[in-house]
DNA sequence: AATCTGACTTCTA
DNA sequence: TTAGAAGCCAGAT
């Protein structure tokens, strides 16, 4: 748990924020950060991730937040270290209908059509066609 | 208190 | 296109 109220508020943000992607959709820590108005700390968005309790009985939990939809910016799952974390996130998407690609040495990627929104250094090519699943607060 | 780590992103070579 | 480094900052040692 977050040690000061602040941290708290931040957490609380970022878990609030990952509740708002549709289900079958994913999206980008980088995205979350932005959306809650601390764009530079998309790390810290993760470490919110990496602390989410498995007990329903915290207001946000594994079965509240679907912490599954968040993955990088290259649209790969993060291995955080240990495999089978990753490997549990891909198998709990591909439940959702989205489809989850692995290579040779294991890591697991979501192509960008199923995006519901990119990252800054997208091709545009590839940026065409898709459908933010949040208006990313008006900047730009 | 000081240092290291990392479920990240972006910029530069 | 790929690789390396910087910036970020809350937790864990």
């Amino acid at each position: 748990m977050p040690r000061t109220e602040e941290a708290e508020a931040f957490f609380h943000a970022v878990y609030s924020a990952i509740q708002e992607i549709p289900y079958g959709k994913v999206t980008s820590y980088g995205h979350i950060a932005r959306l809650i108005g601390t764009p530079q700390r998309p790390r810290q968005v993760g470490v919110c991730l990496k602390h989410l309790s498995a007990d329903p009985s915290f207001t946000f939990h594994n079965g509240n937040v679907p912490w599954q939809r968040v993955i990088n910016s290259k649209g790969g799952i993060s291995p955080r270290g240990h495999p089978s974390g990753a490997a549990t996130q891909a198998t709990v998407l591909r439940g959702e209908g989205v489809t989850v690609s692995r290579n040779a040495m294991g890591e697991y990627s979501v192509d960008f059509s199923e995006f519901g929104w990119f990252p800054r250094q997208l091709p545009s090519h590839v940026a065409e066609g898709l459908d933010p699943f949040i208006d990313s607060d008006g900047d730009e």
